[in-house]
DNA sequence: CTGTTAGCGCTTTCAA
DNA sequence: TTGAAAGCGCTAACAG
């Protein structure tokens, strides 16, 4: 069927006006006559008027579409950083496009080509934890289209970046924890190719440095993420001929796995052996016990991500800014440590 | 700055051919010489050539790109029915365009207009508790532009729904309550304007009845969903003289909510107090006690209210059918009944 | 202040 | 099989 769409030839028959003068008037142009602009909104207004904006960014070049690509969407921190994005990004006049990558390379790369297709203004992402590949978003700068990463971010771009300091929360919770007396703590590490788990695995370092206490490298375990081998990595750690008496972890969906499976084993957090997590997830809070960990500033950060990238689309490309935004985090004690 | 697109116009010009002939290569139309399909088809791919979509949605009046409107997006529950949603309307090459009504009536009319803004072909929504007004949803219905309900649904308009079967869920979680041994159920309800509040308590009426238990008013509390108010509630009832020793919550997060009352009270769940909640959150099962709920097939309603969405825009709006689909639920019974 | 003209990038008749 | 021309709905010069 054929949808029929109110447009301005439309008005400008009723009124005996020129597409010109209608146009304007809609558009709140100054040299309209008074009355003229009146008889227009009233019967836009009349006829339910709506312009059509693929007509307009076809001209304009400009979609007034901000594209969102994150990683997943199931723990509470992305959707969180959303909220934040859209809030800024509404009120400014965009429009958000959002994406999944389900955590794997080849569908991010597909998602840029949805946002390519959709012709966003400007791009937000948190990169998959597979990605050593940057070509698909190098694309948007050559393109023109400024690009903002938050918190899983590409050192290899010159571009904006909003992260948190990782170094500096892992250094407290790792600090924290030998405050209350642990002397082994063990690391579960995130893939080394992104940039949080380096940092949150140099605080750990740093900690025990500045403590004096010997780092040993069968405590610290890199893994990939996917919960569902946390069991593995805890009680190879828990076999240990000298088990950790604590665990950093990377962050959070980690730490409550982790908490799981010690429990599962009889052994009691944390008089046993201390968890702390990272990012101050909702559940974090609810699990028993209630995880130790470090809040990131979560709407915040994507409500800085969005000024940041509305400040890129404001600017000519020439004067693009590669400022990185640190965010500050903040220890939460709870009774895991 | 000017961002530079490669046109059709551009590859018709290096292989010497007219515009049309290039598009139709493009576009796959059988009518042109192979020979000239392959230098068409090399160039553009040598150029980066991306179609404008905005041009051809200009023309074909789609957009291929569907609209999702939650209430929210902070517990897991829409989170997980967009995954599935888009997963199905992207296998159908269709974006997705997601707004969140944040709970309130206003934004959801404001999330409608974005949404005919960008023209969307389709239109998936769950409603907020505010909503008793559907003037701006059925003004989609009048330009021919489908709408499906998921999980928050709209009587009034005759559109496909999916739901999941609330009253059988809330009668077969009550009736576990029973069989436990609860004398005195309570039931936090939710908006009595929301189907599913209905729906739910008349589950719970039903089991009550089934098992000759006399409803008791005083144990029915609907309340708007908005957890800081929960304290009061519980407070309320375990303040009664004869208070219960068992709550149905509405959904999950009400529950849990309603738990940590219960604790800070030094009462102890399930012991004094059961609490059943409904949704089964990521949450649920992390806390303790580790909530018993009704299981909702969250990514599966997602998937089934696309797929719905996507045989109505195949269709003519004559043909257009509102059928419900109703999904199984299932009882998880934990340790907090 | 208003009208005319051209054109955004593409598809789609209608001819050749 | 290919080309020329018209037009989707709108804006943006350029005239008047």
């Amino acid at each position: 069927m054929k949808r029929h769409q109110v447009t301005i030839v439309d008005i400008a028959k009723q009124l005996n006006l020129s597409k010109s003068t209608v146009s304007r008037a809609l558009t709140g142009h100054p040299s309209v006559h008074a009355a003229t602009r009146q008889a227009v909104l009233e019967l836009a207004e009349q006829l339910d008027y709506q312009r059509n904006m693929l007509a307009i960014s076809l001209i304009t070049n400009k979609t007034n579409t901000i594209g969102i690509i994150v990683p997943e969407f199931s723990s509470s921190f992305f959707p969180n950083v959303i909220i934040g994005a859209q809030e800024i990004a509404s009120k400014a006049g965009y429009n958000t496009v959002i994406c999944q990558s389900n955590e794997t390379y080849e569908t991010e790369v597909a998602n840029t080509k949805v946002m390519l297709a959709n012709q966003v203004d400007g791009l937000l992402v948190s990169i998959t934890k597979e990605t050593k590949n940057f070509d698909h978003l190098k694309v948007f700068q050559r393109k023109g289209i400024p690009i903002v990463f938050f918190n899983r971010v590409c050192d290899d771009m010159d571009v904006p970046k909003v992260i948190v300091d990782d170094f500096d929360g892992a250094y407290r919770a790792v600090t924290h924890l030998i405050e209350s007396g642990r002397k082994r703590i063990a690391h579960l590490s995130g893939p080394p190719a992104l940039k949080i788990s380096e940092k949150r695995l140099n605080g750990y370092k740093a900690a025990l440095r500045k403590n004096n206490i010997e780092l040993d490298e069968e405590l610290v375990i890199p893994y990939d993420l996917s919960l569902e081998k946390v069991p593995i990595y805890v009680n190879h750690l828990l076999n240990l001929d000298n088990p950790p008496d604590a665990i950093f972890a990377i962050n959070d969906p980690t730490a409550i796995e982790i908490i799981q499976v010690i429990k599962k084993r009889g052994l009691k957090v944390p008089k046993d052996i201390a968890v702390v997590g990272f990012s101050n997830d909702y559940a974090s809070g609810l699990i028993d016990p209630a995880l130790t960990t470090v809040s990131q500033p979560v709407k915040e950060m994507g409500k800085t991500a969005a000024q940041l990238l509305l400040d890129q689309m404001n600017r000519d490309v020439a004067d693009w800014k590669s400022i990185i935004r640190v965010l500050k985090t903040e220890l939460i004690v709870r009774n895991s440590s």
